[in-house]
DNA sequence: CTCGTGCA
DNA sequence: TGCACGAGG
């Protein structure tokens, strides 16, 4: 994951109404996964329903995505497919990472160590079938549009932004400018308030916008470069080269050009197959897009989900999506004169 | 993460 | 009205 590469990128701090009537391709993985880490009680356990299914993906997609459609956004999430060959052994790597954070969080609750528990419960993250696919159950039924890419979800969302089926892509590590998006946002979200490690203070996050020519330009370097770059700070397909770091990196592809020249001049090989890497960036497989198309929720259908199925409480949810309703209604009568069918 | 409550 | 903090499922 390219994140790595946010010390060498130049971002714009954006507020929420700078994104009205916007629409925007979201990488579906990396919102749950952020969703199932953060939304956890303060010893790392996780909401759940009655029957002990976790739930905080369903609280997170339900809130931030009324929160979006009442600011007049767009939504659409692109889900990841079969993950490229070369991502397995990170795969392998996140796995146990994610095992050991397990076995961790247990015992440290146990302890009562509760800030302890709260890391590990948080590392301990899985993402399972009946959670991709419930999320996307749900999704429809607020009437927002699901795709499914055949392999990297970031590689198809770079993709609608570039062919302007989007305005831009929302993801919170920087491989979208490795797949051409022109334009990516980090930081999506409504209350802007995330923990500052550690500590018990709040610090409010805003939303920024990446320009990808505007950061090459400003980089002296090309996206094949950019790419060059990442390959060296370590991506998913491979492990960093050790010593260096984004500024390092930047200054080696600037003075070689490229890694073939940097083996070159320095005699040595790279460790992996950077060819291959680099086409995983340059050319994901070829996917028909289709617009997109955001339809009006459906009350009964959320609520069977949310309340019925998951235990969430229909006072709540009932509030929400009137407040959905009523913004809504705003938005359009202040656009075209159509009203909302089929909503109460 | 976002909501809702309670207190300044 | 604004912020802090605990609850939500």
């Amino acid at each position: 994951m390219g994140t790595k590469l946010a010390a060498i990128i130049e971002a714009e701090t954006l507020t929420l109404s700078d994104l009205t009537g916007k629409e925007i391709a979201v990488d579906a993985f990396n919102t749950i996964y952020s969703f199932l880490a953060t939304i956890r009680q303060p010893d790392g356990t996780p909401l759940t329903d009655r029957q002990g299914r976790v739930t905080s993906h369903l609280s997170g997609m339900f809130y931030r995505n009324i929160n979006l459609l009442e600011n007049g956004i767009n939504p659409v999430y692109v889900y990841d497919g079969k993950a490229p060959k070369l991502k397995a052994p990170e795969v392998q790597r996140r796995r146990v990472i994610r095992d050991a954070a397990y076995e961790e969080w247990k015992k440290a609750k146990e302890d009562g160590r509760i800030e302890d528990a709260r890391k590990a419960g948080q590392a301990s993250s899985r993402l399972t079938g009946p959670m991709i696919d419930e999320s996307k159950e749900l999704l429809q039924a607020l009437g927002i549009p699901v795709i499914q890419a055949p392999s990297e979800g970031e590689a198809v969302a770079a993709q609608m932004a570039r062919e302007g089926f989007v305005w831009a892509s929302a993801s919170q590590d920087n491989d979208s400018l490795l797949y051409n998006c022109p334009r990516m946002i980090r930081n999506l979200s409504i209350s802007g308030r995330r923990r500052v490690s550690r500590t018990k203070k709040y610090k409010s996050i805003d939303p920024e916008l990446i320009l990808l020519d505007q950061n090459l330009q400003l980089l002296g370097i090309t996206r094949e470069q950019l790419i060059d770059i990442a390959i060296l700070v370590g991506t998913d397909y491979n492990d960093s080269v050790k010593g260096i770091g984004p500024k390092t990196a930047l200054k080696l592809v600037k003075k070689h050009g490229n890694l073939e020249t940097i083996e070159t001049d320095r005699g040595t090989k790279f460790d992996f197959p950077y060819d291959e890497i680099r086409e995983i960036f340059l050319n994901p497989p070829k996917f028909d897009l289709e617009s997109p198309k955001w339809t009006d929720p459906q009350p009964d259908e959320i609520e069977r989900i949310l309340c019925k199925e998951h235990d969430f409480s229909e006072s709540r949810i009932q509030k929400s999506l009137e407040r959905l309703h009523k913004a809504l209604e705003e938005i359009r009568g202040s656009t075209h004169q159509s009203s909302l069918s089929d909503f109460f």
